[in-house]
DNA sequence: GCCTACATATAGAGAGTCTACATATAGCGT
DNA sequence: ACGCTATATGTAGACTCTCTATATGTAGGC
């Protein structure tokens, strides 16, 4: 599963992965594969332009950090993220609610 | 609430609202509304594209007609199109579920 | 005559995701 | 030494859909 229903959701996916504890763009693809089990398979070149953009608008920093010969950029959720976040996670409750409605069959009724 | 969370469920959406019954353009937008307690608000810009798009798949059919005076383009699901629906549904649930899945607070744990 | 509702349609902008490619280290097996 | 896999980051360009804005036209109420 995948394709390009995730367009629009990328953000909280992000997010919702760096809530507890800092991680580095290798590590948040594992994150999103373990937690979603195995359904979501983000490319490379998806996350990491994400990840800009998400810095670049102010819910992320990122420090640089060499870990056994090879280095890292750890992204870390700013107090803007955290507050994206709780917005994102509501706008995901109204956005599966209309749609939810829409796709229940509604029989000949 | 709209913005581009809709890309990649508008196909969903017009599919099932024509599961019931043939209906015209305009008429979809409504029943998107309804259906969706006024939530999804589609513009024509989004809508009509998208029905010719589904139509020249083989989703749809369409035939003009005139009704008060007014010229309407009734849209029909085909055998392909609501086997496409089934899908859709399908994968509308494993969307909702590996979303779900992440977007879960773990809290401390 | 004017406004709103009904009804369809297109052009162009905009934005994010995907494929493919490029680069580099570490560790394992042979 | 060589090749392969896992780890790790990044960019360019194509792709596709949605949105805004605009255009056109009928019907009915005031």
């Amino acid at each position: 599963m995948n394709s390009d229903a995730l367009r629009g959701h990328m953000d909280a996916l992000i997010l919702s992965v760096l809530e507890d504890r800092p991680l580095h763009g290798y590590a948040i693809i594992e994150a999103l594969q373990e937690r979603s089990g195995g359904a979501l398979n983000v490319p490379t070149g998806t996350l990491y332009p994400a990840l800009r953009r998400l810095e670049r608008i102010g819910y992320l920093t990122s420090e640089w950090a060499t870990v056994g010969g090879r280095k890292r950029r750890t992204y870390r959720l700013t107090a803007a993220g955290r507050r994206q976040l709780a917005g994102e996670r509501s706008a995901w409750q109204a956005f599966t609610a209309a749609i939810g409605s829409v796709l229940t069959p509604r029989g000949a009724g």
